[in-house]
DNA sequence: TATTGTTATACTCTATAACTATA
DNA sequence: TATAGTTATAGAGTATAACAATA
């Protein structure tokens, strides 16, 4: 299910440039958070696969904890994608029981989307998940270190205005555009 | 020419979860690795735009300039890729006069990868973007604090067995498989 | 027969735009 | 007319497998 590709994307910028004083390059502790950040999403997702659900299905229940009841172009602004593309992610979570479309009774057009008992249950493994990941993780630091680390993030974090809840995914890093469809005009 | 897609991923662990001690999650920091992982790479792609580069064709440069006359299959084992999907790239990169290829007498499968005087030149505007990334990248950190970061960030790659030159793309997070083409046998 | 570089192909993802139904 | 959710489609990326040249 998971697949082992992968993709090119940078290089380190540690090569010899100083004149012999074993300066570390400016640059190598963006190049670390890249790389880092990259083995931490991708080993996510490989524990994700335990419960057969990929990051983007843990993002939808997570937010459907916080903000039940939410339409599906509220969510979709939410995760920052586009509706459609949520449809295809909620008819898996539905068709497997975790969340539920229920119709608005005042604007039948609206599905407000809900969290059932089991996709209740599932987001408790997940966070079951998540603590193990974290733990393996960052076995090479203390505890101490972990949320000194965690600290410094975090204030990068928010000064670069990054939300707290959700955050882009990597797809087009490598500079193209993803495709301009559209459906064909019936007659 | 880069694209503004979004990709929804995960979502922060970061809800009251604790009673009332305002815990941080234990999965935080994980997830902030990953989120600003993301963010940094974007930005630096975004970056490399400038000069009509995508991070890959970076990664090959620099790989270049450590390594003259390497041959493409070993150029792709370093890169963790595919020796047919480093043909594309080292076109784009061989047509701008960046690299050269050049034919080897004693093995004449085999091409030795060059860099060029203008490759070397490219090679350092990157690393002038990079550096100007870092920079905007870490304004919230002190000097001091932003090397405590790199020493924690190296500490966890190392013990994660993370090379330090080059590290694998985002591209198949979504626990997906990168499709299973081939050629038809001709007759 | 094995290896190097290359090409053709299949499979996948993602955003766009049209579509249906409601308002 | 406008909005919510849906569907069809286009465009692009990536690994696979076959291929040609060489060993």
């Amino acid at each position: 299910m998971i697949s082992i590709c992968k993709n090119i994307c940078m290089s380190s910028p540690s090569a010899s440039e100083g004149k012999g004083k074993a300066a570390s390059s400016p640059s190598a502790a963006a190049f670390l958070l890249a790389q880092l950040g990259s083995h931490a999403a991708s080993k996510f997702a490989g524990h994700l696969t335990e419960l057969k659900l990929v990051p983007a299905h843990a993002g939808i229940l997570r937010i459907l904890s916080q903000t039940p009841a939410i339409t599906q172009q509220a969510l979709a602004r939410k995760l920052g994608t586009v509706p459609s593309r949520l449809v295809g992610l909620l008819d898996d979570v539905e068709g497997r029981g975790l969340i539920e479309r229920r119709m608005n009774r005042d604007d039948r057009r609206r599905h407000a989307v809900y969290l059932t008992n089991e996709g209740r249950a599932t987001l408790r493994k997940i966070g079951e998940l998540s603590r193990g990941h974290q733990r393996t993780l960052f076995t090479a630091l203390s505890e101490e270190e972990q949320e000194q680390l965690a600290a410094l993030l975090q204030r990068v974090a928010d000064e670069q205005g990054l939300t707290r809840d959700v955050h882009p995914g990597y797809r087009t890093l490598g500079g193209h555009t993803p495709g301009k469809g559209g459906r064909r005009k019936r007659r």
